[in-house]
DNA sequence: TGTAGCATGTAATGTGTTACATGATTCG
DNA sequence: CGAATCATGTAACACATTACATGCTACA
């Protein structure tokens, strides 16, 4: 249901194609949406029926014709009202993070692996976004001109930043914490199989390993959990 | 994909009917992932005929009969080849963000209102979190165990609860943003319309505003941008 | 000469959501 | 007495992804 509100807004800037939609889409919009040309353009040829924008085919020299689209009054009001509609609660899937949560299934050292790599693309990721930002940021400031438009813009590309950074230092700190507390993958399971015959063995190495571990957890969550 | 990973992770943990799941997805891993039991079950079924799962039905007094499912060796190493497979870029979709990205259509207050609202929306999402967090930390303190089942569960528990607190810091900073810069939105898209005519009002309404709001605008992104 | 970019689409498949169907028990 | 919880599913629909189809230009 969103991603025609994601091209009536992008209308709403500049006229453009399907091909410039998706483009924007994968360019700035990355941080906050993404979608493909075979969905873009059945919900383009949609949007003109219901009489949202409106087409004009221009011929290109050396290049296949463009089907630029522009937003009409009614598209406008569609936006608007979408505006001023608060979102249902966002529908979170990160598969990292799943992943992350069943891999006391794997060796320590391939959870450190797994989380070495993934912190290295969201590293990747950060500097192309960086990259883009300052490109974006200079710009502007050639241009000397500051709108709405671009104040909104940016808000969302700094939360983008904002993101990748945090995901990244969280990286680090759960390599950290899962490096401090490696023992803990080769024991595995031993009061569930048979509570009354190793009473003795847990009392002193499980107890023994939660003194030990309870510092660093206590440490990792430091901040979080305290103030209320 | 990663639906029957989830549903093979959690059935590594405990045995579990398609509405323990379901639960289980609502409470804890609701940081990370989420489903329907209209996808559930029908999922349960598929692993089972694929064999990574095999079912019980066991018959409750006052309630209806249970189909737990236990996962089976195929089952176990399908999750950890999985869990060693890097997943693929997220495909982030933030409906609020795309919201902002595109609030220059609406009055400046109406966004503010709707940056207050969603904030607030957070902001309980955030406290609901922590309360759970808050008790899952005593139990395991009462049960004084530790193991790398609970490290993982507790490192993406520390995830969420902070990707919402940065979430509503942004939300903070966003809105003393648009306050400070609020009349941009009164004055709108001189230069497109007819660059030729109105040159003088550029130079000095528009070029005013930009050293104004320069200030502002660096404030914002400070620490985001510099360091490289 | 083959890969990437420009440009627009359809078809098949996969994933996710809402609605429908059933039925007992418990709590306010 | 109505709503919520327990419990399992099917069917219809909506949304998303991959594969297929076409064809021209620029560049290495």
């Amino acid at each position: 249901m969103s991603l025609r509100f994601g091209i009536l807004g992008l209308l709403s800037k500049w006229e453009a194609s399907g091909y410039d939609i998706k483009k924007e889409f994968d360019d700035v919009l990355s941080v906050v949406w993404h979608s493909h040309l075979s969905q873009i353009y059945p919900e383009l040829n949609k949007l003109e029926k219901e009489g949202m924008i409106k087409s004009k085919v221009i011929p290109q020299a050396g290049k296949p014709d463009k089907k630029v689209y522009a937003i009409t009054d009614n598209g406008v009001e569609a936006l608007q009202n979408w505006l001023l509609t608060p979102p249902e609660p966002p529908k979170i899937k990160d598969t990292f993070l799943m992943q992350t949560f069943f891999m006391d299934n794997i060796p320590a050292d391939e959870v450190l692996l797994q989380l070495r790599i993934y912190k290295k693309e969201r590293e990747q990721r950060l500097s192309r976004m960086k990259k883009n930002v300052l490109e974006r940021l200079k710009s502007i400031q050639e241009r000397n001109v500051m709108k709405s438009r671009i104040l909104m813009a940016f808000a969302v590309l700094r939360r983008g930043l904002e993101q990748e950074k945090q995901y990244i230092k969280w990286c680090e700190d759960t390599i950290k914490f899962v490096e401090s507390c490696k023992y803990l993958w080769d024991k595995q399971e031993e009061e569930e199989i048979d509570p009354a015959s190793n009473v003795l063995q847990n009392d002193n190495s499980e107890i023994a390993s939660f003194k030990e571990v309870e510092d660093i957890f206590l440490d990792y969550f430091a901040g979080l959990i305290e103030e209320e």
